[in-house]
DNA sequence: AGTGCGCATGTAAGCGCTTACATTGTTTAC
DNA sequence: GTAAACAATGTAAGCGCTTACATGCGCACT
């Protein structure tokens, strides 16, 4: 049981079993047939043995690794977080395993980590966003893997997408604050540098309040770190100012929008009487908050199963992964609501 | 520059530079001496014809994948998620890559892949708490992979940790609590199944209780799932009681200590005043709590950091990995206050 | 000039699998 | 009864690297 030193291969097993290594491996892969009895034997020997398939000779032989890989900005984002683990159990579901790497938002680390793990020789890949280094799009293609771009959805771009509009989305939500009345209106965004979702959320605000003949100004738009910390900032550049404060607040994301509401609630400041607050991502605590917020539900979940079945999908039918679209539906709660009249 | 078809290998670039693929092999991997001039011409090969190295071959051939695992309970913990963002970042530096695997707090999908992880053939592990299936701890001997065990210590132990004391830190907390006059202190805490962090945490608080000459009563304790809803259905149990309602709780983590507080306020309850509330984690959020949470910090990212850096020295010396003990710190805030004297 | 040494490189044997092809024994079809 | 088809397995050639060992070369010594 303990042949200390070597590893137990293959060869053991089938040495063991009394057959060949080519009948190990087909009994071991389903491919091919093998008699049941020659099968019990082959089991029973890597019981006995307690063997182990090597992966990367595996790999190596028969040029599948089964191993799929994902570039996200960070996990300290908790919708990020929800995403990956949905991946991570779809692809599990299918024996593939997840090869992760942050790129911490910057567009030269994401390139480098797609490098990382095509060398690593992921089968297939999955990126946050549609802006990414060129390079990370030359190497894919020399890859030749199945990939897709998830958090956005694009039908025009070449590339597959996973996702919702961030566009349509924040669009939404700007219709429901100038329908509600609001006109004049802040936006608290992330920080839109490489960030094609940030970029679309503004974007789409300022579109939406176009459509109902309101204006976005650039100084009514603050960029921010997605913290609490900055979201806090953010507001009080906004309430600190004599005339035409704002009387709704567009966070780009739920962080931000909680740092706001905390921020206006320190200052006495009533939500959503006085100020309405809106966010985006539907966090697990946004619904607890009080006054619960009004916000964009975004479906990591069936994002991150969708990604990898897309990507499992295209690995069967060696293919070029398909992209589908999915809804971000505006969920309106308490942080929103008509402006005082004076 | 396109050959379609075949991929680059590590042959094509020796052909081009004039040189030998064990010369090749031994700039790329910086092991042996390699003129300068050969290592220009096998750069520029490389550079030309877009070779990117084979890494399964590499693996078979060198028996190092470069690659690391961990299989944690999720990530829709934060505080799993910073660790895990901090380790990743740690293991790139030295030019490893995470291979991540999701337990959903259950054992054996633990063990089945600590199992998958080891047949991808990652060099190192590294495994949250010390509660494992047996199987984990035979396949690891086996594969004969260093590993740490995180967040938890226990020196005891034969197994390297990398973490603090779940226990003491809990402990610590009661003992603020009793200190401040408490008398009668209830738990909501985490699922113990198969969790040693909650187990341990429900101990240290009943340690430090008793170490004041208090008592954590069995049915002043309720396991809840670590959600808001979960917690507020919990605090709401609590707090219906005719008489001998807690004046403090003690929270198994910062999600539950948020959800209790919640449920505090939208009862009209004042906090700290009429009920004391503590977390554990020190999530983000936790200070920009209205009142800010009372708390342990949990050092994340540091235990991410030091269990990076202790894999990666094993690997180097090829010796076992050596434990480390960190320190969780209580941060009084103000969700905690003597109890109200009637 | 001859010897020895170390540097830079080449040669080639694997690493542990998969899989195309060959081989054998067993049916089935006529 | 023979040919053809098939089922189960074996044989062996790689997959793209690393690395132990062999080789050749220039240089500092005698």
């Amino acid at each position: 049981m303990d042949h200390k030193g070597k590893r137990v291969n293959q060869a053991d097993i089938a040495k063991a079993a009394g057959v060949s290594t080519a009948t190990v491996s087909r009994a071991l892969n389903g491919t091919g047939i093998v008699t049941p009895e020659a099968r019990q034997r082959i089991d029973a020997a890597i019981a006995e043995l307690g063997y182990m398939p090597h992966g990367a000779a595996r790999a190596l032989a028969s040029r599948r690794s089964f191993t799929v890989g994902a570039v996200i900005p960070t996990l300290a984002s908790a919708i990020f977080a929800a995403g990956i683990d949905a991946f991570e159990r779809h692809l599990n579901e299918a024996g593939l395993t997840l090869l992760l790497s942050l790129s911490n938002y910057d567009l030269e680390t994401e390139a480098l980590k797609v490098r990382r793990l095509l060398e690593r020789g992921v089968d297939a890949i999955a990126l946050v966003g549609n802006c990414h280094s060129p390079e990370v799009h030359q190497l894919i293609a020399r890859a030749e893997v199945p990939y897709v771009h998830t958090w956005a959805w694009n039908p025009d771009e070449a590339h597959p997408h996973v996702g919702f509009s961030n566009f349509e989305a924040a669009r939404a939500m700007a219709h429901h604050l100038a329908d509600l009345g609001h006109r004049t209106i802040a936006m608290i965004a992330g920080i839109t540098q490489d960030n094609d979702r940030a970029t679309q959320r503004i974007a789409g605000t300022r579109q939406g309040l176009r459509d109902r003949g309101l204006q976005l100004q650039d100084d009514q738009i603050i960029e921010a770190a997605y913290t609490h910390a900055a979201a806090r900032e953010a507001l009080r550049t906004f309430i600190n100012v004599d005339q035409g404060r704002p009387t709704a607040i567009i966070c780009g994301n739920d962080v931000l929008a909680m740092g706001a509401l905390i921020e206006a609630q320190a200052h006495g400041i009533a939500v959503p009487d006085e100020l309405s607050i809106t966010g985006f991502d539907d966090l697990p605590l946004a619904a607890h908050l009080n006054p619960p917020l009004t916000t964009i539900v975004v479906p990591a979940e069936a994002m991150g199963e969708a990604a990898a079945k897309a990507l499992i999908t295209a690995l069967e039918d060696s293919a070029p992964a398909q992209g589908r679209q999915l809804e971000a539906r505006l969920v309106i709660r308490q942080t929103t609501a008509p402006p005082l009249r004076h």
